[in-house]
DNA sequence: ACCTGAACACCGTTCAAGT
DNA sequence: ACCTGAACACCGTTCAAGT
């Protein structure tokens, strides 16, 4: 029913345009997601106006409302451009480092973007990053000979414990001064920590797999 | 440092009065915080006002804010009498259907305050109902064995998965037209498949005790 | 001690009007 | 096709002023 074609934004994030302004015509739907990703690093979803937005963009006003729906549409595309920031971990992971890793690699990533973990956890439908993201896990545990039911619910659990940590993650550090002064090396363990707990959940589940590496083929 | 000390609210919630309008010095504390708790069942946090509150209350102003230093803290005080409703499993169930069972009657009680959740993953200081629940997880952790390193993360990291959860399920059900006629009875399905990975994670540490029963003394 | 009502500086969104 | 700027209906918070 959408008519408008979602495009898979690749934005590169940091590196697009500054606050310039610009000409007539120049503006495209990529570059708005553009602005709204790199205001979201600096102040945070939370803090993100469409206003802002329009100052970041050099516009004088609301034109952003021509490229996108509503504000949540576009926190749709900031999200989702997020998620592409997510490497896919080396295929020849044995399955349980892979997971690991890739939920890692997508903290490590979120944790740059205060607000969209809070964000994707309302916001579930088939954009592309996040099918690219859900598609690989369901492979990996797949090859680990999970059925799906299981790797459905794995995905949907571990994401929820991913986002979770996350929020709250940003907002602890948040309110106690924004610099990583922190005594905090301990939440990369907690997290870390409840990844081990459901990994080793899956392990004990189909009673096998335990030791074995099982090192996946490259196709 | 905090001056007005902060009284461990314990508002029944949903027996609490109606809009009529109130008289002079007639409000209390617990009142605003019991308004909050209604409008939070009716429409959810994120539709939770200061004037909508003020109207609840039967007050033409905002004089709420003379029982509460700003909205962050009235929403502290919410969180922490929802938290209040989630009832400590029996004593003499074992450690592991103990915390499965806490956790689903957490889960049961957020799903009733829309946008709760949310709020708990931004706000973890120490608030005396939810001090409570943390001090009785330690507690059977600690019976069931664990040390405190593994039972402080455990209670992190399944805080994550609940609040991450809740808020995820009530997001989507909200997309798809309010009632509860979804197809989604699987939601429970999927919480409790994530809590059963996690507490077999725990069993799968410190080796033994993972079929002994461990029920546990009633002091 | 408690309550009022107007004010300030913001929001998201819409829409006639411009080029 | 794209952009503007004012307008609408909201926000949280503050504060002089009332009782």
């Amino acid at each position: 029913m959408t008519t408008r074609a979602r495009a898979t934004v690749t934005v590169t994030g940091h590196a697009t345009r500054s606050p310039r302004r610009r000409g007539y015509g120049e503006l495209t739907r990529d570059e708005v997601v553009g602005a709204a990703l790199r205001l979201t690093r600096r102040t945070g979803l939370a803090n993100l106006s469409m206003r802002q937005l329009a100052a970041e963009l050099g516009s004088p006003s609301m034109n952003a409302y021509y490229y996108v729906r509503n504000k949540d549409e576009l926190l749709d595309l900031v999200g989702d451009a997020v998620l592409g920031e997510v490497d896919l971990p080396p295929t020849d992971l044995a399955w349980d480092r892979w997971i690991a890793e890739l939920f890692q690699n997508g903290r490590t990533v979120l944790l740059g973007y205060p607000g969209v973990a809070e964000h994707l956890l309302r916001r579930v439908e088939g954009f592309p990053n996040e099918a690219r993201l859900y598609q690989a896990i369901s492979d990996v545990l797949k090859d680990a000979g999970f059925d799906t039911s299981v790797s459905d619910r794995t995905q949907r659990v571990m994401a929820y414990l991913l986002f979770g940590a996350v929020t709250s993650e940003l907002a602890t550090t948040a309110a106690a001064g924004e610099p990583a002064t922190m005594v905090f090396g301990d939440d990369d363990d907690v997290f870390r920590f409840g990844l081990d707990l459901m990994i080793d959940g899956l392990k004990s589940r189909s009673g096998r797999r335990v030791g074995r590496p099982t090192p996946r083929a490259s196709s």
